[in-house]
DNA sequence: CGGACAATTGAAGCCGGTCAAAACTGGTGG
DNA sequence: CCACCAGTTTTGACCGGCTTCAATTGTCCG
């Protein structure tokens, strides 16, 4: 029950992608592409952009996003190690609808447009592993929707808190709390709020003993509390 | 460009669907299923369900939802006319996320799931027509998601007109304005407000001529003006 | 050390949610 | 045909969460 409001686990991972495919197909795949290190900060591409291929996060985190002209974001996804980039506008043949940036130093391989297809409609391992992953994909979108649409801007930051948690696991230690390396912009705008209410509600949290503030990063400390904070069996109740 | 922000190009219609699948494939996949009349009001399929099948919507109107222990519920899709329902589950393998309930007396027809794998197990043509669809609706979704995170609840009434204005045109004089026909809770519940600031917002787009209602409807009368209402540009300028 | 940028704090005000109640609607049965 | 009831729509009043604007503090580097 908890996993249908906070968890991730429609993230498409290549090896759950590549799984089926042949050794011929998965080298023209990952293998066949240019490799580059993105510094922190970096655009991948831009919405209304003209796709070209997909990009395969070897490395690093990303940071999928809409911007207004009004100059501000609103970030929609966080992508981590081993997910696609980019292929939602070369499967519905359109221009990117979003952009995507790095936040910290990444290695990202480019798959030429040409390459992902040509697998694409010579393998129906690949066909049906993308259609899973998109089915599932669906799933956090509607997440995404409803608590934008019906939760608080301090539930929706406790939501977050938690999927960063995830997020920023170091795969070494899974058991110790993550530090979630974000700015306050970024992580407001995965929120949906303004920069000041955001500091201000990590302040009570902090108060509340609930996370820890460490230069720039964010710890989780008491994770049962986060919970509470983010009412995520809608608990508030009708009177 | 406005495009982009409310129009609904990315649906899933079955004439997109089925195109280059063979008459004996279309033959099990539609042909073969069973078709209903539900009334309006009735629940199709509810969240945490087990998929059984896909249901493709003859005629009427289906609004696809989630609800809250608090008892309200968020509708993020309406479909219409030659939409399928319920696929997602089925390609990502999972329980129904979602709920799906007529919001008029409609003609649904249920295919069941074996018969829709086996078809799209063997046809390459469905498989593509599959991804393209979903590669689009992510575009309606993060679009969902920008407009709830960013713009107030005027504009995304303004939006959610144009949507409906859209949804609700009659085959055969497309020219003429639409009859939106939708209870007050059921537009609030897109919107993502209260009933209440619904139903005052509505009072003043009428007063502004933009808007007529009429018993139970609502008819565009200021399309332009409507767009206005909008901010599609994100006109509002940072100071 | 200074300059730029990020983070924080303060104060003011409005948008929008909530509660309560009135007006309106359609449907039902006497 | 009218009175009544249940559900929906509408209006009113209140107030609290957030945004916005402004200013201060903190931090990183050249």
């Amino acid at each position: 029950m908890l996993r249908n409001t906070f968890s991730e686990h429609s993230r498409l991972r290549t090896d759950q992608l590549l799984e089926g495919l042949t050794m011929a197909e998965q080298e023209l795949l990952i293998s066949s592409g240019v490799t580059h290190l993105y510094k922190k900060g970096e655009i991948i591409f831009r919405e209304g952009g003209i796709p070209t291929g997909i990009f395969y996060l070897v490395s690093g985190r990303v940071k999928k996003f809409r911007t207004f002209p009004k100059g501000n974001e609103q970030i929609f996804y966080l992508c981590t190690k081993g997910e696609l980039l980019g292929y939602h506008a070369l499967l519905g043949e359109v221009l990117y609808p979003d952009s995507a940036g790095t936040i910290e130093d990444s290695l990202i391989t480019f798959v030429p447009k040409e390459n992902f297809l040509t697998v694409l409609h010579q393998s129906t391992a690949l066909s049906n592993n993308l259609l899973k992953a998109l089915g599932r994909e669906f799933t956090h979108f509607i997440n995404s929707i409803t608590n934008l649409a019906t939760k608080s801007v301090r539930e929706r930051l406790a939501i977050n808190l938690l999927i960063l948690d995830d997020k920023f696991k170091s795969g070494d230690r899974a058991k110790m709390p993550s530090v979630i390396n974000l700015s306050r912009a970024d992580l407001a705008n995965m929120v949906g709020t303004a920069t000041e209410t955001l500091v201000r509600l990590l302040h009570e949290f902090q108060d509340a003993g609930l996370i820890k503030k460490t230069e720039k990063a964010i710890s989780i400390l008491d994770r049962p509390g986060v919970i509470k904070e983010a009412n995520l069996g809608g608990l508030k109740l009708k009177r």
